[in-house]
DNA sequence: AATTGTGAAATTGTTCACAGCA
DNA sequence: TGCTGTGAACAATTTCACAATT
């Protein structure tokens, strides 16, 4: 019996093996019944030792010589990242972004259920979304014990993101997906993982100004 | 006279600049003047060396025993990450994300001004979106260089990316911001980041999973 | 006294290269 | 032979620690 060991798996490891199960999604479709590292690396531009290392360190998943089982590797990655199971989640604001988000059909396929979605403004509340109800905020307590939310998704105006994301603390939510472009102080047992869509403009932003390898003066 | 001397800029480094400009912001709002870096740090949840890293690698903005001076700093980390301008922006795709993305007013406070906006389905063509008419997409091409565009969203479903990503570049858009959960095969002088939402909430999902130190069979 | 700017040290992450196995 | 799994080498990034400066 081997010793079972903790390892510190880092960020950029569970990055790419997202990129690994949206990759063997498509070659499971293609009919492939086994994919070598090198093939699933030049799907994703990584390199085939990336790609060895990032599953050696949850099992030995290939065969030598042989490559990977795809559709077995898949499930694995799918168990790690929790992705065979469903979440519960609740969507709080349905401005612009909410709106968005309770018809992003990408998360039902991956298994992310939106089941309650809330605001606080008067005028949207009871109003329907997709087949849900808008709820009101201060029914968020009762709804998601009622429900089992798992994680929320934050989707307020910055001003009013931290308190929602206390609201959603003291309701027992565990994890929090924040769109709002605030640093949100919470407990440190909650999961936290922040989605700013101007920094990825800013980083276009940076890359076409300093184009053509412009140095900085010292 | 000293050398300008150019240095490699991590991909890090950038996305934390926009961290800084982003609290530098709000400390100008609260009517500081100077700012430490072990403040900064707090404000960011970084350390007080990571920003005088950071900040070292573009020139000397603070002075020794006072920090940094907070409109001056911002007015530098703005004009590096290219904020001091506006830039033009294309959305194609109107559908749940691109119609969120067309309202979405912190592009438009950082300088990301959305000019145009398009899509290939004949109901939408026409439509009005906040003040845009949806266009053709066969008039891509002539309106982007009328509007001298600078970047382009992308947010049709992952079966159309890649053929709008190829009517962009030959439309001479250099910058691209990719929503569609396909790694996009382009020039390799045309500068892309992609937006993967579900990516984050995998992220979620895997830290849930795996809470409480969980190590993995071997 | 306080705080920057920065080489050097420590740490983390990636790639190499090859033994081991189908 | 072909390809995985992995320790060792290498590269990148972060943190330390302290001289320099106001």
């Amino acid at each position: 019996m081997g010793k079972a060991e903790t390892r510190k798996i880092s960020e950029s490891t569970i990055y790419r093996l997202s990129l690994y199960y949206r990759a063997l999604a498509v070659v499971e479709k293609e009919n492939y019944t086994t994919i070598s590292s090198k093939e699933l690396a030049k799907r994703e531009k990584l390199t085939p030792a990336q790609v060895r290392k990032d599953l050696s360190f949850f099992g030995s998943f290939g065969t030598r010589g042989l490559g990977y089982p795809v559709v077995e590797l898949k499930r694995r990655i799918g168990e790690i990242l929790g992705l065979n199971k469903i979440w519960n989640v609740a969507l709080v604001g349905v401005g612009n972004i909410g709106s968005a988000l309770v018809s992003y059909k990408e998360f039902v396929r991956q298994g992310f259920n939106i089941k309650l979605i809330f605001d606080n403004d008067q005028r949207k509340i009871g109003s329907n979304h997709k087949g849900l109800k808008v709820a009101d905020m201060k029914e968020l307590n009762k709804l998601v014990a009622e429900e089992k939310i798992d994680m929320a998704i934050i989707a307020v105006p910055s001003m009013a993101a931290q308190s929602v994301a206390d609201d959603l603390v003291k309701a027992g939510v565990k994890a929090i997906f924040n769109f709002a472009p605030i640093n949100l102080k919470l407990p440190k047992d909650i999961i936290l993982r922040n989605q700013n869509m101007c920094l990825e403009l800013e980083h276009l932003s940076f890359a076409m100004t300093n184009m053509g390898n412009k140095p900085w003066s010292k």
